[in-house]
DNA sequence: GTCAATCTTGACGATGATGTCAAGAATGAT
DNA sequence: ATCATTCTTGACATCATCGTCAAGATTGAC
């Protein structure tokens, strides 16, 4: 069994995604990863070099999936709908499984075993990303809220999802957390 | 140099604190631990069990500094004002120090270190009286936001509080978390 | 069919952390 | 002054993880 690749790569970074997912960059392990997808660590290592690229892998699915399922969720041309269709998603999203696994943007945002750079940078990618999706949103949807308004009010938003997640993490549930964005909505959207 | 105990304990915990500040719990080690505070690892253990009941005394010490500092910025007839200046408060808390600590809280709800249902515990507790001390100050300054409505507030920016947390590690600036701060600020307190 | 390339496998060494312990040392009580 | 108590110290055993590597196996190209 050798002379070529014996796995899908797809499958194996969908796999390893879950692991990261479900228990952090940190704290999944190589064994782990190796358990999860059925290859062993040794071939992991070979195809891959280290756990982080790896990561960087299933974390690039994550935010493909991630940012088109939140474009989908925004596309309305009332703002209060699109941020609650939002607001479902992501909350759907954050408390998923069982345990639930948490926004995994955000967790790894806080991983404090971020040495290289590139993993800080791709948060800090979905999160500008995520941002501009929904300053797209608000001033196509209020014509009177544009350009800078717009844009402050979105980071206003992107941050109030981080503390979604942190709020998950701290045990609040999920209709906990819908009932606090229904507030937010509420009063920011100025609906 | 020995029969009695060698060293302050308060002292002890004040710099535990530090170093689970800017390293967090789980990657504090107990020889971090030995060396900030110049006791031995073997002495701490005598003292204190293990690493996490170092940590929930010094986590103990903080939340008490932080919900007195909160209560003294949320101690403003006017909701805007406290809220204002709560923020303030709570921004330079996470941005202080270099590298900027962040905020405790939120990466000990973050962190999966958390095999103890204790910490989970403890975290929930300064959220929650967190929530309480803000929505006391809604509930005092406007009378028309009483009761549910003034709680449903609160927590949303409790929440919100936690999502600058993240915006912070995830690498914005002082300016910019104020700058957010601002702008939820007068969406939501409808000033 | 042969061979080079490359994947797989299991073992290995290194590292860093945890928690324990016995021996030594100093204090406070009697 | 003596002694039990208790702290300190350094060493030890254990464990988990990482990353590497040599040997074996299989494939695809020629």
């Amino acid at each position: 069994m050798a002379g070529v690749r014996q796995f899908n790569e797809d499958e194996v970074i969908a796999t390893a995604l879950d692991v990261f997912w479900r228990k952090g960059l940190r704290d999944a392990t190589m064994q782990d990863l190796a358990a999860a997808t059925g290859v062993q660590r040794g071939s992991l290592y070979n195809a891959y070099g280290d756990k982080e690229a790896i990561f960087l892998r299933a974390f690039d699915q994550y935010t493909g999936q991630f940012l088109e399922a939140a474009g989908y969720a925004l596309d309305h041309a009332d703002a209060a709908t699109a941020l609650r269709n939002f607001f479902d998603m992501i909350i759907v999203n954050m408390t998923d499984g069982s345990p639930a696994r948490g926004c995994l943007t955000t967790r790894t945002a806080l991983d404090a075993a971020i040495s290289s750079t590139e993993v800080r940078q791709r948060v800090q990618d979905v999160l500008g990303r995520l941002e501009q999706l929904i300053g797209k949103t608000l001033s196509a949807a209020h014509g009177r809220r544009r350009g800078a308004d717009a844009n402050r009010l979105a980071r206003v938003i992107v941050t109030f999802t981080r503390g979604l997640a942190v709020m998950e993490r701290a045990g609040y549930s999920r209709k906990q957390l819908r009932e606090s964005a229904a507030t937010f909505v509420d009063a920011v959207a100025g609906v």
